[in-house]
DNA sequence: AGCACGATTAACT
DNA sequence: GTTAATCGTGCTC
């Protein structure tokens, strides 16, 4: 499918549960060198506010979690596990602290590069983890707080089915991955969303 | 200043 | 199923 148009900044200003679930199907875009490479977004993870104990934000306003307290529509990139970068979407009203996590994608764009950079790898094992994403994407810290809906942005969200919703028999929910320490009830709240992979149209 | 742990991944057994 | 890799962050002393 040809580029379609970005989704602008009122699309992530919207509350978080809502933005994460309607981010499936639409195609997140890098352009590396003016080239593009692409695919379409298939799990993400809602993080919401300072009482969600699963978030960052539930540390207050410090200089890792300033970004989320800004406007909508930025990217927030942070580092974990000492080696790896995770991709985050700003969403809701600025000073309220909130994101989308990108957890998995189906690679349309630009395959050859991303098969390079997950060498040794199963194709269906490319982009379908968070810090995995960001290899394939070459996507770092350098690029925390940039404004997707910049007209210069070298990260952006795509529409890819301007004339039809992802219905929801094709959309599975589950707790959030990896909050292992969390207390109830944000450890187990249905923030996780993935996209039934079948459906998505091929090139 | 020191410490425990993390919105993970890949390579093991 | 288990575990090492590896270091920034936020909390405690």
């Amino acid at each position: 499918m040809s580029p379609q148009p970005r989704l602008p900044r009122m699309f992530f200003q919207r509350n978080t549960v809502t933005v994460a679930r309607e981010l499936l199907g639409k195609r997140l875009v890098r352009i590396e060198h003016g080239k593009r490479l692409a695919g379409y977004i298939v799990e993400t993870e809602a993080y919401r506010g300072e009482e969600d104990m699963g978030c960052h934000a539930r540390a207050g306003l410090t200089p890792r979690t300033r970004v989320m307290y800004g406007p909508s529509g930025h990217a927030y990139v942070y580092f974990t596990y000492g080696m790896h970068w995770m991709l985050n979407f700003v969403v809701e009203q600025e000073g309220f602290p909130a994101a989308v996590l990108l957890r998995g994608i189906q690679p349309c764009e630009g395959v050859e590069i991303i098969a390079e950079r997950r060498k040794g790898q199963p194709s269906k094992r490319w982009t379908d983890g968070p810090a995995k994403i960001c290899q394939a994407f070459n996507i770092t810290g350098e690029m925390n707080g940039i404004d997707l809906c910049a007209e210069e942005a070298e990260i952006f969200i795509e529409n890819s089915f301007p004339h039809e919703m992802i219905h929801a028999k094709h959309v599975s929910v589950g707790p959030r991955v990896g909050l292992f320490t969390v207390p109830e009830p944000w450890k187990s709240i249905p923030w996780r969303f993935m996209l039934d992979e079948k459906i998505i149209e091929s090139e």
